[in-house]
DNA sequence: ATTGACCTTTGATCCAACTCTAAGGTTTAT
DNA sequence: ATAAACCTTAGAGTTGGATCAAAGGTCAAT
């Protein structure tokens, strides 16, 4: 049995994000010690294992405890319920990166149209364009 | 001289968000009334515009906070000063996209390796594929 | 027995870019 | 004169994923 700081250096996620992790709902410790410490097993690590897996990938934490409902009982769900989540994440991505790309080519646009060079900003071709405003919009939520 | 709700139309931007720009010293009114409303003048409109532009394109509202300082000083920048910002920011949309390409190929590769059917998810590849780990780590910053 | 490393909890803070609320003051039209 | 529609401010809340701080309890080694 591991505690949290065990768990922390096998896992390489910090203490503070397990727990975090924990008041989310995708781990939990198998035990406790009397004084409240946490102890891990080694499938909760595979659990931890799974989640930071997922992670990397991309899933969102939601995604993710969709996924784990999945994996504590395969037999209850389908492949189908498991490409649904990675394509819906699939789709996000993709429109992201749409997103993206506009961005890219505006900014590149704006690059190619501009000296760059030392003299002063008074005819800059790049402000201009930002004053006419006539660029095409590309962001659809947050900067990213 | 416009009132703030009449810039609001004039723009498309929320009273709310010219507040929160004026706050983040993006925008400010050109006077103010007895009572403290704001006025704006022709040119406060065209700034504004100005900031939905950039904003549009996706620069952060910091990057527009630097824009703005050249361009109501064209004179003491440079047009190299313009595209150091412009390139900055397209350094980031490209390593965005990098990133999210990244992810996408994961993903694909998970659904193409799955048969997404009603069969229960025992022997599920993408289930299969978390739980082994052995898939390229793709996300850096958050998962968007 | 005491130091130092660990652990606990609740709750705050961060980032960006808003978005909204509360509680009140002003202006305009009828 | 009164209602509707506007305006003001400070400050809180949103999202997602952490990350940290405070204040204290526990444990292993010396």
């Amino acid at each position: 049995m591991l505690k949290i700081g065990e768990l922390s250096d096998r896992t390489g996620l910090s203490a503070h994000t397990l727990r975090f992790y924990e008041k989310h709902g995708l781990i939990s410790a198998s035990d406790r010690s009397d004084a409240g410490y946490r102890y891990y097993t080694d499938a909760d690590v595979r659990r931890v294992e799974f989640v930071k897996t997922a992670r990397n990938i991309g899933f969102s934490l939601g995604d993710i405890a969709q996924l784990l409902s999945i994996r504590v009982d395969k037999q209850s769900h389908s492949c189908h319920d498991v490409t649904e989540i990675t394509q819906h994440k699939l789709d996000e991505v993709n429109a992201k990166i749409a997103e993206l790309q506009s961005m890219q080519q505006t900014l590149q646009i704006l690059l190619d149209s501009c000296c760059g060079g030392p003299e002063n900003a008074s005819h800059c071709s790049i402000m201009e364009a930002l004053e006419e405003g006539e660029i095409r919009h590309a962001a659809r939520s947050g900067t990213f």
